[in-house]
DNA sequence: TTTATGGCTGTCA
DNA sequence: ATGACAGCCATAA
């Protein structure tokens, strides 16, 4: 059974935890592909919203959620982490130091 | 099989 | 702190 990397992915965040938030260079170390972060954004970028992901938990690098290639997705993913606790910067960023999902 | 694309990251100035 | 450049790999056609 060939397991995509894209399921191992899915796995990783599955596990975060509400209120959390993870980059996706995290992720992608943690789903054992360092250094692959960018499939694991054009992993959510493909992922159907049906799978119960929380890809609104997974931000780049800079803290800031990153810009769907359909938008006002920014402005929701921003209102569901609000909705979980998190802060958001007035620049719209999030202190990673704060809300960096830590396994 | 090859080509093209993509919700990024890390380093340098 | 921000801006620019190159690199990595999987999916789809």
């Amino acid at each position: 059974m060939q397991r995509s990397n894209w399921d191992r992915i899915y796995e990783v965040i599955a596990r975060i935890p509400a209120g959390k938030v993870a980059t996706y260079g995290q992720i992608a170390h943690l789903a054992g592909l360092p250094g692959h972060a960018r499939q694991v954004g054009y992993a959510l970028a493909a992922t159907p919203d049906e799978l119960d992901l929380p890809w609104q938990r997974v931000i780049n690098a800079k803290g800031e959620v990153s810009p769907r290639s359909e938008p006002g997705y920014e402005g929701l993913q921003r209102a569901m982490l609000e909705s979980e606790g998190i802060a958001f910067s007035p620049l719209g960023r999030i202190d990673l130091k704060r809300y960096q999902w830590s396994p």
